[in-house]
DNA sequence: CCCGATTTGTGCGTATGTATC
DNA sequence: AGATACATACGCACAAATCGG
């Protein structure tokens, strides 16, 4: 009832938290966050990709470096406006 | 008959506190609050805003930090005098 | 001088979230 | 991974100062 297909595959040659990263960049890319929206807190991250809270954390930080976030501390993370294409 | 338009939405990507500031500093840019004159008390404001009074009490110290108004204990906080621009 | 209403100041507790070690 | 710290935010309660009657 609550599998979902799997965000990340620890076998792959690709670092994990670097999977979470592109998971997360893709649902912005598919319009799933839109920007403005909050993101999941970092424990449902975790709890949702089946990995630890400081893999999500890497992951976060990458898609802040990217400027595809913005992190407010004890607020939450939220998706960035979009850059003019 | 009792509802304007709300003052802070917490679903913003902006602190609470911040948009409550931000919301009477410009109450005091538009020239409705004039310098001298008193502004409403915390828990009115909350009450306005429709936020906590700590939050308000959050904004306000940034409002004293800018120099926009000046606190007196037990008495009330009012608008700054303008610098000479 | 005292009383009561008002207002700011302060502390505690809870919850959530990120930051740090 | 785990534990601790720090910040936001809400809610409540009490203290202290002010001011009017």
């Amino acid at each position: 009832m609550d599998d979902q297909e799997p965000v990340v595959d620890p076998q792959r040659p690709v670092y994990v938290w670097q999977q979470v990263a592109d998971w997360i960049a893709g649902r912005i890319d598919a319009g799933e966050l839109l920007p403005g929206a909050r993101l999941e807190g970092e424990r449902e991250l975790a709890e949702r990709a089946g990995v630890a809270v400081g893999t999500v954390r890497r992951a976060v930080e990458d898609l802040r470096e990217r400027g595809l976030v913005v992190t407010l501390p004890a607020k939450g993370t939220y998706i960035a406006d979009r850059p003019n294409s």
